[in-house]
DNA sequence: CCTAGTTACGTACAGCGTACGTAGTGCGCT
DNA sequence: AGCGCACTACGTACGCTGTACGTAACTAGG
């Protein structure tokens, strides 16, 4: 009697390997390393069980034995590109720390570039995600703010680093493997976007277009974000000119 | 010579109606209204070209004259849920308007549950997401700032209330058609979590654990990461005790 | 040693997006 | 007026997906 289990399976809580039977051919790191090979080099959608299962040079079914769902390889490749944060001693600026730890996660977001997609959808504690967590808590240390509003603070904080890294990968390099180059795409969004400003329908909007003058400078436009959630944290900041 | 176009199409900017031919059957809001109907009671998942074109009573293929790809029915259904908003007259006081604002989004979240994870991946500006960037900048109107940094706020607070809801929605109702009810499945991850932080090895979040007595109120968290971000961007805020 | 639990994997199925071909329809142009 | 073409409609078919299920080989615990 086999038997599915019954019951939700977090794959954290599974133990990777059990007594009984042959020895595994891979770890979880081997699965979740080939699956980021893919999605780095042919993009998300060419991560299927069957083309991991390959990567590896194992039957598609052997893959189940490892990750019961597709989900849970999800869950496996964010857990490894989790491993790439860095960790380094609190300096005691809680700020200047914080600061340093959104732009490691939005560079790793850039090197993986499909990982902004993964994390909406999966909510999972992964122990790499744990670890960054316990790390962020340690860098606020000489915040004095109850524990609940730091938690807060690095939701909100790494919210904003997802959602403005999604989209500035999606401005820059928009869905992979597309007929058409990015340029292309985008050009025929601006003009179009354009052309409906142009209608007057939208006076406030056409101002606001009108009030630029050159390209938007991404990352100082997410760098202001971010201060300004500091902003909203820091005790200090009432007293500030 | 019928041949597709070989440059990217931007569905907002081809015309509904073109003059020849016999008259379309159903119009975008006719297949839009399906299609949320079909995500509303089933699921996201279960929005397909088949079943949209079964519940519009028409054959599947059919569907494609109206809409060329399936990306582009999901900027359908964002569009859709657009009109739902309730553009008021602004008050003149920006920040309770701005709050109204994001309330209202979060509402019509909270009745269309995959929207979040829809715009996650869909970046286009459809004719209700304009008509609401514009109402905002007319709520916006009072505060004293660069049209650019008004747009900048729009964009964080709508990010936050994406990215809070989207989450809230995962801890509440998880994803749909689960053969295990929504309180199982956050129970075990809630149980592995807590075995996790039990390990000592994340001494900063158990403590963090610890703190908390009862249950989160999602709501005020929502409330609290609101008025942060709007402080972030309030000229008065300094000034304040 | 035996056997239960595991690994490995081929086959099969339902469902997906959509390319393509064909038939019918009615507006615009000559 | 009527020709032609752009459009609607839709059936069929292809390649791909996740994964249920069955079978064979293997190994550690009792």
């Amino acid at each position: 009697m086999a038997g599915r289990a019954a019951v939700p399976e977090v794959i954290w809580a599974r133990p990777e390997r059990t007594g009984r039977g042959p020895k595994p051919a891979f770890t979880r790191a081997d699965i979740a390393a080939a699956a980021v090979r893919i999605a780095d080099e042919r993009g998300l959608d060419a991560v299927s069980m069957r083309h991991v299962a390959a990567e590896l040079g194992c039957g598609t079914m052997s893959l189940y034995n490892y990750v019961p769902r597709k989900e849970d390889l999800y869950e496996l490749m964010i857990d490894a590109i989790g491993a790439e944060h860095e960790l380094f001693e609190p300096t005691g600026d809680w700020r200047a720390d914080m600061l340093r730890n959104a732009e490691d996660t939005r560079a790793i977001m850039r090197r993986h570039t499909w990982a902004p997609r993964l994390m909406a959808g999966v909510y999972g504690f992964s122990p790499n995600t744990l670890r960054y967590l316990e790390h962020c808590l340690a860098c606020l240390e000489p915040l004095d703010v109850p524990a609940g509003t730091k938690t807060e603070l690095i939701a909100l904080l790494n919210g904003v680093v997802t959602t403005y890294t999604a989209n500035d990968i999606a401005t820059v390099e928009r869905t992979r493997a597309m007929p058409w180059s990015v340029a292309e795409e985008n050009a025929v969004r601006m003009a179009y976007l354009g052309s409906q400003v142009a209608t007057g329908a939208y006076p406030r909007l056409a101002a606001a277009f009108m009030e630029q003058s050159g390209p938007v400078d991404l990352e100082a436009v997410f760098r202001r974000a971010l201060e300004r959630v500091l902003d909203a944290f820091d005790p200090d900041f009432r007293k500030k000119p």
